[in-house]
RNA sequence: GACUCCGUAGCUCAGCUGGAUAGAGCGCUCGCCUUCUAAGCGAGUGGUCGCAGGUUCAAAUCCUGCCGGGGUCACCA
């Protein structure tokens, strides 16, 4: 059974087109006037204009086919031309056993799934995670799950940093410190040990310490620039390290992600498609898209009906070395070639600024016939803003880790755990740690997935981990009320049953629970996960208003109760439905 | 300078493919636990939708200009 909204949008579509006007003006949503009607249709205004007809007259036949519908309880023409529509009881009453008893919680499969590849994340090997990384992991992940849910294919790539200057930094520094290592040994041809010769501390160190050194030191830099080149080269010992700092930074990153509840089908980096570019460069040079300028190979990208100035994508620089157009461009070709199912899409879940980066890689890859230009999307997003507007920093104004945050959530969410006091006495300290990490996760994903992906946001930890408004830890109580009431009520022997629909705050329940396939829709459109947050959030809402007018598993008549509680039920299967697409898991008990 | 995003309640933000008295959370003021988790619910308070024009029966929403803020603009990714 398709979403309310979804079948009388229909009747009132073929209304619309048994009149000869188009069908799109049937539009049908949830009224903003819940005390006028249910749902509402404002079509016959628009079509009135495209007709050069009176809008009330249309709306009026439109009015009274809608009245026969098997849903429709009452058509109503108000103001210049709206439809007010009512909907019976039992409508809304089998529309929550739908709901109820499907696997997709009242959601809808997206009607032309795509294959996809999504990259999100793109951490750097070698340097820690921070605040900044936050929004990539968690709008690419939510994104992730969203797409699957709705029927798309998915591959998820976490895109790592692990090819540039800084891995020149690494073996430099590390060849200072223990210069007897066999990978330096330029005649030496392996193999070479399967132990790492560093840890991700060693990492953390070297890399800082190379870089500030390189940033004073112009022969430093130069060094490491030159390792680069070898490394790139195919230098045997260069690349086993390279391995080495790839291997052990990935299990730190997975740690940081993991905490996220955040995870990906592809592990690969930069270095992965290190081995296409040559030929890559050829190509572009080949097809006469690729000219000299400045003993660098630039592409030009821009067109003639551009507003703005539109630089060259940077080939190969004046050094002969390639940066991350060319590896980007190569991973386009690697992920065209590589990967079954081919793609048709692209997503890349990057910071807003590289919006001009990304413009012209896609330019670049759609001149050279990789990909059609319009498959590729950038889906930027603002910036983590402390309270002074600007980019989140620690006190002492230096870049806030992720683990670091990650700690500083799950403490203060300790904090305002105990000082509710209110989790069972009998919940024992492994349960109550877990309590306390899924409500830092709930508060940290849902704060930053509720935000318009686009703009810029103020952290404010003290906010985001609060119990009241619209908050994660808000939504995980209410998702653990609904599920307490339902075990407690299977305690007493009473089950859920058939609903029947009466009360103003079941009614109100329904038809918000009816709004999810729309919202899931939405969000996958315009990849916005924040529609969703908006939902569950009303769907929270929504129940706790029941809860509080009318006893559930209280409620004496057993009808009612079995009606009551199938609604709940209804409410708990959705809204776990919908956080775990958030990644946002909810505890039995809290 | 060009391009781009943003400017809505005291604060943080939705709404923007035009539609009814502009919504939410926080804050503030009231009220509600001898029935299911009050980390909750209900009621109230609070807005010249940056400014000025234009299009339209209808503009927070579309167009133009201006003001204010963020961001980006070829060899670091």
């Amino acid at each position: 059974m398709a979403s309310l909204a979804k079948e009388l949008s229909a009747a009132a579509g073929a209304a619309f087109e048994a009149m000869g006007l188009e069908a799109r003006f049937g539009e049908v949503r949830r009224s903003d006037k819940p005390e006028l009607a249910d749902f509402q249709c404002n079509g016959a205004m628009a079509a009135a204009k495209a007709a050069g007809r009176n809008p009330r007259e249309i709306a009026g036949e439109i009015a009274a086919k809608l009245k026969a519908h098997a849903l429709v309880l009452s058509a109503e023409v108000a103001g210049p031309g709206f439809i007010n529509l009512r909907v019976s009881d039992a409508a809304l009453s089998a529309r929550a056993e739908a709901v109820r008893g499907d696997a997709m919680a009242g959601g809808e499969k997206a009607a032309a799934p795509e294959r996809i590849t999504l990259d999100f994340g793109g951490p750097n090997v070698a340097k820690p995670m921070h605040v900044g990384h936050l929004r990539s992991a968690v709008i690419g992940d939510t994104l992730q799950r969203l797409l699957k849910f709705l029927g798309d294919t998915v591959i998820s790539d976490v895109h790592l940093g692990d090819w540039g200057l800084q891995m020149g930094h690494l073996v430099t520094e590390l060849e200072d410190e223990q210069p007897g290592l066999i990978y330096f040994d330029a005649g030496y041809t392996g193999p070479y040990p399967a132990q790492s010769p560093v840890t991700i501390e060693d990492l953390g160190r070297l890399y800082p310490q190379a870089s500030i050194k390189a940033k004073a030191d112009e022969a430093r830099n130069e060094r490491s620039q030159k390792a680069v080149a070898e490394m790139q080269a195919g230098r045997a010992g260069y690349r086993a390290l390279l391995r080495h700092f790839i291997d052990v930074s990935v299990e730190a990153l997975k740690a940081d992600y993991g905490f996220l509840n955040v995870s990906f089908d592809l592990w690969k980096g930069e270095s992965d498609v290190d081995h296409l570019i040559p030929g890559l460069v050829e190509r572009f040079k080949a097809a006469g898209l690729a000219e000299e300028s400045d003993g660098a190979w630039i592409v030009h990208v821009a067109k003639e009906s551009d507003k703005k100035e539109m630089p060259p994508v940077m080939l190969v620089n004046s050094r002969g070395g390639t940066g991350y157009h060319t590896t980007d461009l190569a991973t386009i070709e690697d992920r065209m070639t590589a990967l079954s199912p081919k793609p048709e899409r692209m997503l890349y879940v990057v910071d807003q600024r590289q919006a001009l980066h990304f413009e012209q890689v896609y330019r670049a890859a759609g001149l050279l016939g990789l990909i059609d230009e319009s498959r590729l999307e950038h889906i930027g997003f603002g910036t983590v803003n402390g309270t002074d507007g600007k980019p989140f920093k620690t006190r002492e104004g230096g870049v806030l880790r992720l683990a670091d945050l990650q700690e500083m959530a799950v403490a203060e969410a300790t904090k305002k755990i105990d000082a509710a006091g209110k989790l069972p006495e009998d919940m024992g300290p492994g349960e109550r740690a877990d309590v306390a990490r899924k409500v830092a996760v709930a508060a940290l994903r849902f704060s930053d997935l509720m935000n318009t992906r686009i703009t810029n946001y103020v952290f404010d930890l003290d906010r985001f981990t609060s119990f009241e408004g619209k908050t994660g830890p808000y939504l995980l109580y209410a998702a653990v009320r609904v599920k307490s009431v339902l075990r407690k009520a299977a305690e007493a022997g009473h089950q859920p049953g058939a609903v029947a629909v009466t009360e103003d705050a079941e009614r109100a329940l329904v038809l918000q629970l009816d709004g999810f396939g729309a919202a899931l829709l939405g969000a996958r459109e315009k990849r916005m996960p924040h529609i969703l947050c908006e939902h569950l959030y009303s769907l929270a809402q929504a129940f706790s208003a029941f809860y509080g007018a009318l006893p559930i598993a209280s409620e004496p008549d057993a009808a009612k109760r079995a009606s009551r509680l199938a609604l709940a039920d209804a409410v708990r299967h959705q809204l776990e439905t919908g956080l775990d697409l958030l990644g946002i898991t909810v505890p039995e008990r809290m």
